[in-house]
DNA sequence: CAAAATTAATCAAACGATTGATTAAGCGTA
DNA sequence: TACGCTTAATCAATCGTTTGATTAATTTTG
């Protein structure tokens, strides 16, 4: 039937992200793809014509999914810019540290730059993102919110890059905590509010000018 | 002579830490990597072993000296643990951020935890470095320095990871940047003192108490 | 010192294993 | 039967590694 198609290559597709993500480009062999699907060799080539086709199919079937995820905050007048701010923390960290395989693809990727056209494209798609945080920091600035010597573009470095940090290498980082962050309920329960109450106090005390310092 | 036979292994590693950096563990076959180095393939395993023993010796001889380095700062009982951290941060980026590819092929290959034997090897090597820093936060908690309810491991997340975005995806900083961080002059007379002053104007405003905000 | 013995360094060639990809035959359903 | 799906078998290419032979350097010996 149509249908059980459709949810073979999707699972193909669930089953290839994680695997790319976890032993990179090269590293993931088609047979290993293949196999941990539980589906014949030559089946990713019926689908998908090669194994490139595969990664970019991988790619992307998550374009849609996040350009829209801060742009709807950006553009809320309703909110100051550190309240802005404050939601987008929130969201990337509900959203992006639970989720985290693709991002490390797409992290691992962009640092090889040795797929000029692939590498294009996923940088095309993270800079939306990026712009929609910087623009919302240099209205804080603008307004006389933050500092006026916030350095802006090292803010967002931080905010990605703790991020990707934390997501990427998982060994590191659950010995730095102490905690396995890959165990779910962990993440869930205490990593995840962590993150949030962390990053929200660190860009408040960098960029908010007379800030409560007690809480 | 005694001297061309370490000039050679060291020419070897150095086309060999260019090659990995370049193209990945994966993408860098010895046959590139001896073809590069101007030596027979069967060299590298003469020397080194094998490909990973390459790639540990490639990765050790990089670590070695900032890991004393970083021993110095924490045991010198004449600074406080801010001074130290201030010390770590001129240190970390006067060293990491010039010198990147290797960085970058670090962090690409700890992001893949398949490979066990290789990452463990890293993750051990690195961990002696993070837990030195956490171990000089620690101590400004413990001092009463720092506030109490900091939080050191992700503040090691801050500090690493915010380095990282900049290294590892330069093409998305210099986008953010509004210049190219490949280039040489811009890294070493604008980013890199101003990575500096950022990072300690960031961990202060978090971490210590009471400290001068005007400036 | 000089010849012999030993070790170190280098090379081309080939190894078995694995890579991404393709083939032709078999399968089930319409 | 005819067609879309699936399979095992197989392809050439490349992988990391090993081999045996050869040369260069060093040490031992007479």
């Amino acid at each position: 039937m149509e249908k059980d198609k459709i949810d073979k290559k999707e699972h193909i597709l669930d089953v290839a992200e994680k695997v790319f993500a976890d032993l990179g480009y090269d590293g993931a062999s088609t047979r290993t793809i293949s196999g941990e699907a539980g589906v014949n060799m030559a089946m990713l080539n019926y689908y998908f014509g090669s194994k490139e086709g595969l990664f970019l199919a991988v790619f992307e079937r998550k374009i849609n999914s996040f350009r829209t995820l801060l742009q709807n905050i950006s553009s809320d007048g309703s909110m100051n810019a550190w309240d802005k701010l404050d939601k987008c923390i929130d969201n990337y960290v509900e959203r992006i540290i639970a989720n985290n395989c693709f991002q490390k693809l797409i992290n691992r990727e962009v640092s090889m730059n040795k797929r000029g056209d692939l590498t294009d494209k996923i940088i095309e798609i993270l800079m939306v993102n990026v712009y929609e945080v910087k623009r919302i920091m240099e209205e804080g600035v603008n307004n006389g919110l933050f500092h006026a010597d916030a350095d802006i573009p090292l803010v967002i470095a931080t905010l990605f890059g703790t991020k990707n940090y934390i997501v990427n290498m998982p060994q590191i980082s659950s010995l730095v905590l102490g905690h396995d962050i890959r165990d779910e309920k962990f993440m869930e329960n205490e990593l995840k509010p962590r993150v949030k109450t962390y990053m929200k106090r660190l860009l408040k005390a960098y960029l908010v000018k007379e800030h409560d310092n007690s809480k």
